[in-house]
RNA sequence: GGCCUCGUGGCGGAGUGGUGACGCAGCGGAUUGCAAAUCCGUGAACCCCGGUUCAAUUCCGGGCGAGGCCUCCA
């Protein structure tokens, strides 16, 4: 079955086909590094990554190029470092915000089982670039100085708007905003624009400055993927107005058709049922997933598993039940598995996801092969591997899912000690028939969060769910 | 106002022009001293109104409802 993908440019899934038979090019938009990454910026590494995987597997490892930039050069990274390190040199204080910001990012990103990009290029490495660009697009007629900035002018291109199927003449010029009055029309956005002495800036021949945002992307994404690529992703949120004027600032400087073939974007998140916010207070980091959240410490894996029960064009309501049913689920997938590096992940999970990433399905899958695995007897090179070898395809860390582990942590800790203490008094009440005091002891037991079970080779014990 | 998604059982969530996957929870049974776990089995859903069709949850139109973008927010 060939790889099939939505494609936002034409709102229909297409079969893909790279430009390059032999190669495949992606670009993701990656993070803004001011600010700890929250789970609404882990979708898109995730989705991007499984597709990055699902490539590698469908091309060779060798044969897929993605690239996800850091973008360490924006006001708001100003904002930060000013805030937090008043005291040092500008430059020094973006420079630590922009550097423990990325590095924590990276964290965060390989704990949720993301592979690292082939490049990760920050904007302030690409800055020649940028200027290059725009003095193309300057030459070309599509740019022009107003303001003290260079401007983008979007009348300049007649089919401005096509992703977003935003047409110029439909909108209604600063119905809602003020429109700068140097600017020729209202969509038209900032390329360049000048730095202030407590700002930071480059030489250009416009002066002293620094790149608007969407220039960056451009510059990067030519620098590694050429002028035309084969896919692009990102937030739905992206696509107006970063991925419009991404579009517009390289077709016209490079005079092209197309900047990519394939426009993907996955959908948004929800806490508990409202928008995450700042304001609502109800803003999740990834850390603070991986570090304690509604009373537990979870495990990456359980997150990137709850992200993929749903997919990735559909909306996620993130609650505390959905974490649970994940791990529940990747518990059992860890303890019916079976570690066999010789095999190959599921070919109907491949196929769930050559449609367009239909992880649900992909998942449905999954318990297919739990069955199987559960049954008593077990081939080398069977059910059990498979899943394992899927699981591990699909970067799910099973190893570190553990219901006792995670569950038992949020509790007040019994000591194994007192549980096997326990375990032998009771199995002395028992064969002694006294049910009354092993039932005592279990009970006690019980209302420690510790479940026993009695199984043929003696009682064993696990954390209450 | 413009543009774009979405509305499937208690919850999560695929899919399809013709008896509606899968997971969690529930229920019944086996098992157990009683349980837990496990195993076997099982009830339960396609927002409303029109239209197209032999046949619509699936296609088209309208309505109602939810969400997103148009404010450098994934």
């Amino acid at each position: 079955m060939p790889l099939r993908l939505f494609n936002t440019l034409t709102k229909t899934k297409e079969d893909f086909a790279p430009i390059d038979p032999k190669k495949v090019r992606m670009y993701v938009c990656g993070p803004t590094v001011y600010d700890f990454a929250h789970i609404g910026n882990a979708r898109p590494a995730i989705v991007f990554d499984l597709l990055y995987r699902l490539l590698r597997h469908e091309y060779g490892a060798e044969h897929v190029t993605y690239v996800r930039n850091i973008t360490d050069v924006d006001d708001k990274i100003n904002a930060r470092a000013l805030r937090d390190f008043p005291a040092l040199p500008l430059n020094d204080a973006i420079r630590k915000v922009t550097e423990t910001t990325e590095a924590q990012y990276h964290a965060d990103a390989d704990a949720l089982g993301c592979l690292r990009p082939d490049h990760e290029p920050r904007a302030t490495a690409f800055i020649p670039d940028m200027v290059k660009l725009i003095a193309q697009l300057l030459a070309r007629g599509h740019a022009y100085e107003a303001g003290g900035e260079v401007l983008f002018d979007t009348q300049s291109m007649p089919d401005y708007g096509r992703l977003s199927g935003r047409r110029l003449d439909e909108q209604q010029a600063g119905a809602r905003i003020e429109v700068d009055a140097h600017k020729k029309h209202a969509h038209d956005f900032v390329l360049w624009k000048q730095s202030a002495d407590n700002e930071p800036g480059w030489t250009s021949p416009w002066g002293r400055g620094r790149p608007g945002w969407h220039i960056e992307c451009s510059a990067m994404s030519a620098a590694y993927l050429d002028k035309t690529f084969d896919i692009h992703g990102g937030g739905l949120d992206l696509i107006f107005p970063h991925h419009e004027n991404e579009i517009a600032q390289s077709r016209c400087a490079h005079g092209t058709d197309v900047m990519a073939n394939v426009w993907m974007h996955n959908g948004f998140l929800q806490v508990e049922g409202e928008k995450m916010s700042k304001s609502l207070g109800n803003f999740v980091t990834i850390r603070q997933l991986l570090t304690e959240w509604n009373g537990f410490k979870w495990p990456g894996a359980v997150a990137r598993f709850a992200m993929l029960m749903t997919h990735y064009r559909q909306p996620i309501n993130w609650s505390l039940q959905r974490l649970e049913e994940a791990a529940i689920a990747l518990d059992s997938f860890r303890h019916f598995s079976m570690e066999d590096e010789d095999v190959l992940p599921s070919q109907a999970v491949i196929e769930a996801l050559s449609d367009d990433l239909n992880t649900p399905l992909a998942i449905a899958e999954l318990h297919k092969l739990l069955e199987e695995a559960k049954k008593p007897i077990q081939q080398v090179g069977g059910a059990a591997s498979v899943l394992w070898a899927t699981c591990k395809f699909l970067g799910l860390d099973l190893e570190e899912v553990n219901l006792n582990r995670l569950f038992r942590a949020a509790r007040d800790a019994v000591s194994d000690e007192d549980i096997h203490r326990a375990i032998e008094a009771r199995k002395a009440a028992r064969t002694a028939k006294n049910f009354a005091e092993s039932d005592r002891i279990r009970d006690e037991l019980l209302a420690k969060g510790i479940v026993l079970k009695d199984g043929p080779q003696g009682t064993t014990w696990e954390v209450k769910r």
